[in-house]
DNA sequence: CCTTTGGTTCGATAGACGTCGAAACAGGCG
DNA sequence: CGCCTGTTTCGACGTCTATCGAACCAAAGG
C-alpha cells in the first residue's frame, strides 16, 4: 500500500525545513494515522520491544480486552502502513517492526539531528518497497 | 487537552525498549492522530518552515482548496494536541510550532540515537504544560 | 457607532473508522 | 481424513471526523 517513504519524502527532509507538498503530506499522514490509535501504538511497541524482535499474534491478543478480529484488523493497518511485516511459520504468525521506517519518521520530525545515524541518508536511500 | 507528554511517556523512552502502557499509548496516539491527516501535516510543515518560525492564518488558508472554518478546525486539533500554539496580535492570529514536542516524538520513535541532543533527557525533563 | 476584514464557533451531513460475531482459511495432529 | 487451534476475512453497526455554510466574535478604521 505504502510505496517508498524515502522516495516520497525525499529521505530525511525535516518537516520544518520546507513545506510538504500535497503528495508528501498524504503519504506521511498515512503512516502517522496508522500510529494514531492507542491499540495500534501499543501493538507496535509490544512487537518492537518483544524478545527476538518479533512477536506472535497470540502474544498480542491477550494484552487487550479486544476480540481476535479486531487485533488482526489493527495489525493489518500497521502492515499496510509499512510499519510492520508479518510472516507465518507453521501454526503461528510472527510480526516484526521495520526500524528503517521509524528512523525515517524520526528524521522527518526533528529539525536537524547533528550526526545521529538515524539522519545519515548514506546507508539507506533505497528502502525495500512494501506492498500489501 | 494534552497534559505533559514527557510526564506520560517518561521522557524519551523509545517505543522499542519496553511496551507502552495503556495510558502512555493513549496520550501518544492523540498526538500522532493529530498528525495523521494530510492537511494538518501540511499546516504543521507550513508553520514550522515559515520565516520567523510563525505563520498567520491568512498565509495558510490560501494554500488549500478548503473553507476557512475547516482550516480553523484543523489548527484547533493541532493546538489541542500540543503541537502548535496560537497568539493573536492585532488583527491577525499567528501560529508557531512547539519544537520540544517534535523532539520528544522523534525520540520515542528511534531505538537509541547515540548522542543526538534530541534524545538527551538532561535539558528538558520539564516541559511547559499546554492546555486547550 | 457602523462597516469591513480576519478567525472562530455552531449545526448539519456524508463518509471513514473501531468494534464485534460469524464465517472462512491454514496448519498440525489424532 | 476429520477435528482443533490460530488467524484472517466478511458484514454489520454505532461512533467519530472532515467538511461546509451560516452565524458569531474581535480588532481596525471611517
Amino acid at each position: 500500500m505504502l510505496a517508498d517513504l524515502a522516495a516520497v519524502v525525499g529521505c530525511c527532509e525535516p518537516l520544518a525545513r520546507e513545506p510538504l507538498s500535497a503528495r508528501q503530506s498524504t503519504e506521511l499522514a498515512r503512516v502517522f494515522k496508522a500510529m494514531g490509535d492507542p491499540v495500534r501504538l501499543r501493538l507496535l511497541s509490544l512487537i518492537a520491544s518483544h524478545a527476538g524482535g518479533e512477536a506472535c499474534v497470540c502474544d498480542l491478543t491477550d494484552v487487550f480486552d479486544l476480540s481476535g478480529p479486531t487485533i488482526s484488523h489493527h495489525l493489518k493497518v500497521l502492515r499496510e502502513a509499512g510499519l510492520i511485516t508479518g510472516e507465518r511459520r507453521g501454526t503461528w504468525v510472527y510480526y516484526r517492526v521495520r526500524p528503517e521506517l521509524l528512523d525515517q519518521l524520526s528524521a522527518v520530525l526533528v529539525p536537524a539531528a547533528p550526526d545521529s545515524p538515524a539522519t545519515m541518508p548514506a546507508d539507506r536511500d533505497e528502502l525495500p518497497v512494501v506492498d500489501a
